[in-house]
DNA sequence: CCTAATATATCGGAAGCCAGGATATTGTGC
DNA sequence: GCACAATATCCTGGCTTCCGATATATTAGG
């Protein structure tokens, strides 16, 4: 055991942050949220949930007839807002890390940025 | 294909901005630059180094002996510096996403973090 | 010389991701 | 009412990625 959260589980949660929801729920927030930036795929979804479950991070909130088929609900839990706290400080941390070796080391910018001021 | 870089790519990529380096400094680095947040795995460096020489973002730089075995040192290509220098932008602008959204939702904090300001 | 420590690199199994498919309902045209 | 398309949920099989264990080589200590 070495990986905390891999990065869907970590959007996932995310995703969860502000309330319940569903499977395709889950997918619009995520592309909402990171502005189309991650493109979550059904197919890891549920097998994500899974493991989310099992590792008492999320949890069923309720299941709703939609369309003849049950939708189910996921919840955070609060040791899995635990974990995405602690999980977006390290990757912001790690990622600023990355930036500052770029700026560090000359040249951070590609073909078309702007400067620094 | 969908995803861009992995996780270990990222920070394979990073310990390698200010100057080439072998195995062994690439996992020193990693460790170093995210102060312990990230334990990369020799048995995963050399598979992950594999592809980035295969995509372009990585090269051999040169082959030094040492203790009777050839250190191989590794460099990021000018593809390799773009590629990480996006990859940075969008991990932290998720995980930003991600804080934002937390703090919204109230409860930001773990215990014993401190506050706001 | 034997053992321990250090360093490089590989390999095979486990875990994770996702395209594609199965299933079910609603809506539209005929 | 029926065929077909569109929408939505969820699973499965295969491929990719990760990493524990292992093999090899050198140096240091006793």
């Amino acid at each position: 055991m070495r990986r905390v959260m891999t990065e869907q589980a970590f959007y996932i949660l995310t995703a969860l942050v502000d309330g319940p929801r569903h499977g395709y729920g889950i997918v619009g927030e995520v592309a909402e949220l990171t502005e189309g930036r991650v493109d979550l795929r059904v197919g890891t979804l549920y097998g994500v949930l899974d493991r989310l479950v099992a590792d008492g991070h999320v949890e069923l909130d309720r299941e709703e007839p939609h369309q003849g088929r049950l939708r189910r609900y996921f919840r955070l839990t609060d040791s899995g807002r635990e974990e995405l706290v602690a999980e977006a400080a390290r990757l912001e941390a790690n990622a600023r890390a990355a930036t500052r070796k770029l700026r560090a080391s000359g040249r951070t910018r590609t073909a078309g940025a702007e400067g620094v001021a």
